[in-house]
DNA sequence: GTCTATACTTTGATAGAC
DNA sequence: GTCTATCAAAGTATAGAC
């Protein structure tokens, strides 16, 4: 392989590729996922949507899946959470807030998730695995602190928590997706307020 | 239609298509799930592992969708809710544990509703679209007793909390799969303890 | 380094033969 | 009712132009 290579001879390895290109790549695709939503997103429709060839696009990415990763990746990183608020319950809901205003982010988050669960080897394994490993070490340790400062309920563990808020935040978007009836945000501050202490 | 052919000639009717086919068909397909999880999910390898070709069938179902949502149905229905409990954490916790020990069924589920996301016009809209508005009718109408018993917290809607019962199912059963150090089903009773009346 | 052209393979789907 | 043949689309991989 060509990466091995490079560690052998002992060339500084992994610079990927045309980082600034790269970057402009994944720009433009965040675009047609904004504008067409989840719908045509094959290589070619893409590609064709850019301007240039399917095959280019494989120059940068080495497989469909890795583009939408890093597309996804790339969307997510760009909202950051709003400096001074600690993980929590507020987060999430900001959170939830503009993923559904970007049309098709969290289709994608979903069709890659679940990707990444038929595929043990795929490059969404690790990714997802990541994510969810490091969310949920940032939100249980902040839980821990206002579980101190008395804000959060102290009789359940926060890991716990953590998980559920997580696992709620996802399920919540796709059940509103189906049906916008549903009540996202409202129904996420319900959960923030089973989180409180009892009175 | 030939169902409706035979309505109107007044053979002994409604013998919609191969029904017995129809259902031996799923059957084993769900035994393709059991054994090989949701890998090699392509109708030519499902028709392969049944014995017949992949034409066969479509001629059974209209399409691949169709027919995995057909074999989740089928394995959703095969565990109903044991007697006598009613809708509500246990039977969620009940739900889920089952799930996991069925490869591949909680897989096949998130990619359904994933697909389901994306197309406004599949036969998966539909049937998730119903299954939650199902779901989340039976769950808020039982918790509603339970808060009037003094069972369940009241100070919080119903219909939120049924609505985060199967959201947090539903996520906690895929961020296991990826690490199983999650703790699914201790997680789930720690959300029992959230929606218990403060003391 | 960047990209096009091209071909290979799998897949879902359709049409028609038996 | 089932198969074979066939198609179009898509992901992937390689060769080579610039």
């Amino acid at each position: 392989m060509g990466a091995d290579e490079d560690a052998v001879i002992g060339r500084r390895g992994s610079r990927p590729k045309g980082v600034a290109r790269r970057q402009e790549i994944l720009d433009r695709a965040i675009e047609v996922f904004r504008e067409q939503g989840a719908s045509g997103t094959s290589l070619r429709r893409i590609a064709e949507a850019i301007g240039v060839s399917h095959a280019a696009l494989l120059h940068y990415f080495d497989s469909r899946e890795q583009l939408l990763v890093a597309v996804y990746a790339h969307a997510e990183q760009n909202h950051e959470n709003p400096p001074g608020l600690r993980p929590g319950i507020d987060t999430m809901i900001h959170a939830a807030r503009r993923n559904v205003d970007i049309p098709g982010l969290v289709t994608l988050y979903s069709t890659l998730l679940a990707a990444s669960l038929e595929d043990e080897e795929g490059v969404g394994r690790d990714f997802f695995t990541a994510r969810f490993d490091v969310l949920r070490g940032s939100i249980t340790e902040s839980l821990r602190v206002q579980q101190r400062e008395g804000l959060v309920r102290d009789d359940v563990p926060a890991e716990h928590l953590a998980a559920l808020l997580i696992a709620a935040s996802d399920g919540l978007q796709i059940q509103w997706l189906l049906d916008p009836g549903v009540g996202l945000e409202s129904t996420l501050q319900t959960l923030g307020v089973l989180l409180r202490p009892p009175a």
